[in-house]
DNA sequence: GGCTTGTCAGATTC
DNA sequence: AGAATCTGACAAGC
């Protein structure tokens, strides 16, 4: 599949170029082989125009888009700022019960979103932080890039190569139905890996090979609907990697008054 | 009734 | 051959 080029006040038509081309049929077909070239606005795309080429990662009931959000200086600037600026939860906060035992997470989370939300973390329901400029600037290149608004964010930091997440789906009942995720990166590089439900276990009859994709500094991944239904994700350890990681997903929950 | 954002041990890969 | 990675087991509680 192509690599293709959307240029910022042509969101809209091209994004639907993108629903248009998700059901075809690279089902199956292994990530890598999925890049082919890229392709270029052809004439006179006016300079200050911010243009995105993206890789679209396609598999059985898997769609993914992938794209450099941020060049590399802006990313550098984002990165300093952020970890100048977060604070992340701690104590209570940063633990989890997994079969009756609880641990600390391996990484530091928090979460910022529109005022009046809230989202149940743990068994709790808590009220995100109230956004602040530099996630409302990232927040709104999102929004360039894809044409989607996001209320709420959750902000993953791995100090390093041991820091890590288990496979889950972000099958929240707060989400908006279908309402696709975005995930940005800044820092190391991570792999991400997809593996769908029903060959995760010996047990099971299908053979699905699992999708890797490297998630780079600035980059954007979207995780389209009906991803997050057939696919577990996670982010493995890789013990060469010192040092740390940045992501931020960002979602649609749904506001209180709909509740 | 079904699922689990955790770790760990043993198998497997590099 | 050792280190890194992968995979399944776990058996409590919401």
């Amino acid at each position: 599949m192509d690599k293709f080029v959307i240029k910022k006040n042509q969101v809209k038509s091209k994004r639907s170029h993108i629903e248009e081309c998700a059901g075809h049929s690279d089902v199956g077909v292994p990530e890598e082989s999925l890049t082919v070239k890229k392709s270029r606005c052809d004439v006179a795309a006016p300079l200050l125009e911010q243009s995105y080429v993206w890789r679209r990662i396609r598999a059985d009931n898997l769609s993914c888009d992938y794209t450099s959000l941020f060049n590399k200086t802006e990313a550098n600037e984002i990165l300093q700022q952020l970890e100048r600026e977060i604070v992340y939860f701690s104590g209570d906060m940063s633990k989890v019960q997994v079969f009756g035992k609880w641990h600390n997470v391996p990484r530091k989370q928090v979460t910022f979103g529109d005022a009046g939300l809230t989202y149940t973390f743990s068994g709790i329901t808590l009220s995100p932080k109230p956004w602040i400029p530099v996630l409302d600037l990232i927040r709104e290149r999102v929004k360039s890039a894809t044409g989607h608004l996001f209320n709420f964010v959750l902000i993953n930091r791995y100090k390093d190569g041991n820091d890590h997440i288990g496979e889950h789906r972000d099958d929240e009942k707060e989400l908006i139905p279908q309402s696709p995720i975005a995930s940005v990166s800044f820092g190391a590089s991570r792999d991400f890996v997809f593996r769908h439900r029903d060959s995760r276990c010996a047990s099971s009859v299908r053979r699905i090979e699992p999708v890797k994709v490297e998630l780079a500094h600035g980059s954007l991944l979207m995780m389209n609907f009906p991803t997050n239904v057939y696919w577990y994700h996670s982010l493995p350890v890789r013990r060469k990697v010192i040092a740390p990681r940045v992501n931020l997903t960002f979602r649609k929950i749904v506001p209180q008054s709909l509740k």
